[in-house]
DNA sequence: AGACTTTTTGAAAACGTTTACTTGCCGCGG
DNA sequence: CCGCGGCAAGTAAACGTTTTCAAAAAGTCT
């Protein structure tokens, strides 16, 4: 078994209290007591037992990090940036994922009570209760794109809006008139977002969408689905880079040339988005760095309950990063020997 | 303030003992208290402390997870099988990363004492002491890919040589003659393995070493520099997917054509390497399969302390996926031509 | 040298559970 | 009618810490 303070103490010839006081530096210790201390506790291969002290002392130096189904480079990446400034931090990460709804993260979230200090929730589900209930009332929270933060405390919000506005724009700016767009789930926050950003970027032609789920498969449904279609739309913008992916390789299959035959764009700029062919027009968002800042807010949250309580929503800002696949650039080109000549 | 047992007990006006037989279904409590003290429990939103009761239960119905720097799709895949495993069986993921050594993965292991009741650990590295020293004793736990799993218990290897070896057997039987490998990092044992692999099924030409870190940005260097150079191999195995992607972008931007100038293939098969062009011949390594299968093999463990003791090491196969960046079809389509000719 | 202050140490309470043990109650057989 | 067995409920110990408080020891100042 392993050793417990009051084998230390046996051994080191003092109280429980002086080797706790010792090993936590708490309170002042003559240096021979100190020397007995460390030398038994090392002897002794001595731990302290992280359930006993978080017990007494109502700190569990680990956060958790409440995500909705784990896939991919964009949780990959969300686990990265929260976990760097965890560690920095010396915090622990409790891991939670996989619930499709609110209430599961609900249930999630109830087992997670005395097992850390404070909690990251990243929920975009709309429907299956509000989130707002289930959150444990006295411990610190920091939510990333839900639709629901408004009064609820600290939250973070990529500018999911923006930035499908901003590229929808960007197409009608290129030339383009008709402009589909490959939407997400229907209950996803995000995925509402940036069809109402597609909406709002939408000055030319009519709006047209496409239903897709965030996944690679289902871009590449809609790609087949474009190549037979013989009222093609000169543009489309997916929802995501893992359904654009899709939808390009769908494309490729049945000799349909991105961006000559039409132009094709996503939204994350995951990391492989710049080495598919054509490198991929996209949103870039830096999920890392919201983890990191969600993170810092939810240590700030913790240290100080007043600040805990104000309530403030951030938002992430994103950058569009023009590639080839949208055409802009050839487009572009075009124009300037049309004018020349 | 969270509601206590005691809160619970008072409200229904039994003792806590009645409180904890009837929440947790041990002992025999009558209708009438059971009813009392659920009701009780609900109103006030009482959920236990976890803390509190993994201190005298000695359980806490979590598992530690110990990584590598989580980086890209390949430690995405490995958290989501064990997560998958995990909360099919109620049992909460501690993870723990960016440890650069064995040190630094002792020390992390340390501060799991008393957090967790079975410890899932990979770690490849070489150097900075032995692992072995460094797992508590106690604790159930379960390795992977580690390169001294000799003694310690459960332990679960990806074939690293077999694939490497395969792999280059494939470049032989394509007929290339000069057949580099970009390597990993030398402190890491799948890296070694990879290299051991590469070196057993050379039989043709020369071993040619280019160094290498996994990371896409040495694969780009090394592209950069198999470009420049011309004394070029025939073809370039890259040890993970990563670096050939890197390797690749680097060669098409040089003007140098794969397969037709070079051939190029890499290891693990992440997901992307289907979508680049052109496609990557590549080794698949299930990481969700072997996430799960220790996580698996951890709750035995845990259940059986028997069977924690009893050391077993596990192979977890790869195989072998072609496509066209090997050039291995076109190569045998102009053999056949030839032939007919 | 005595009184007072400061510093170091130890005993014990507390954290929120589970569980072994005790008590009290009821019914049943002798 | 008494004692005993069985069952339901309660009491208290235990888990391994931190921390408060009191006591003891060691200085410090007149």
């Amino acid at each position: 078994m392993a050793a417990t303070i009051k084998d230390v103490a046996r051994r080191a010839r003092v109280s429980i209290a002086s080797v706790s006081r010792t090993l936590n530096n708490s309170g002042a210790v003559t240096p021979g007591v100190r020397d007995r201390v460390l030398r038994a506790a090392r002897g002794l291969r001595y731990t302290p037992h992280a359930a006993a002290r978080s017990l007494i002392s109502r700190r569990t130096h680990t956060i958790g990090l409440l995500l909705p189904d784990i896939h991919g480079e964009y949780f990959s990446e969300l686990i990265r940036g929260v976990d760097r400034a965890a560690r920095a931090r010396g915090l622990h990460l409790l891991v939670s994922s996989t619930h499709g709804n609110n209430a599961e993260a609900a249930e999630a979230l109830r087992s997670m009570n005395g097992r850390v200090d404070g909690l990251l929730v990243m929920s975009p589900y709309i429907g299956g209760g509000t989130l707002g209930d289930a959150l444990p009332s006295g411990l610190p929270t920091v939510l990333m794109n839900t639709h629901e933060p408004a009064g609820i405390g600290a939250a973070f919000v990529v500018d999911d809006f923006g930035g499908a506005c901003a590229m929808t724009a960007h197409l009608v700016a290129t030339g383009y008139r008709q402009i589909a767009h490959i939407r997400g789930p229907a209950n996803d926050f995000q995925s509402l977002e940036r069809v109402r950003g597609y909406r709002a970027g939408l000055t030319t032609g009519r709006a047209q969408l496409i239903d897709g789920d965030f996944t690679e498969e289902s871009g590449y449904r809609a790609g087949r689905a474009l190549a037979a279609s013989h009222t093609r739309p000169e543009a489309v913008f997916a929802a995501n880079d893992t359904m654009a992916i899709g939808c390009l390789f769908a494309l490729a299959e049945a000799g349909v040339r991105v961006p000559q035959d039409i132009a094709l764009v996503g939204f994350d700029d995951i990391p492989l988005a710049r080495f598919v062919s054509p490198p991929l027009t996209t949103v870039r968002v830096d999920v890392a760095e919201m983890g990191r800042r969600a993170l810092e807010r939810l240590v700030v949250s913790i240290a100080d309950p007043q600040a805990a309580g104000r309530s403030s929503i951030e938002t992430v800002p994103v950058e569009l990063v023009v590639r080839a696949s949208c055409g802009a650039d050839s487009r572009r080109r075009a124009r300037r020997e049309e004018a020349g000549a």
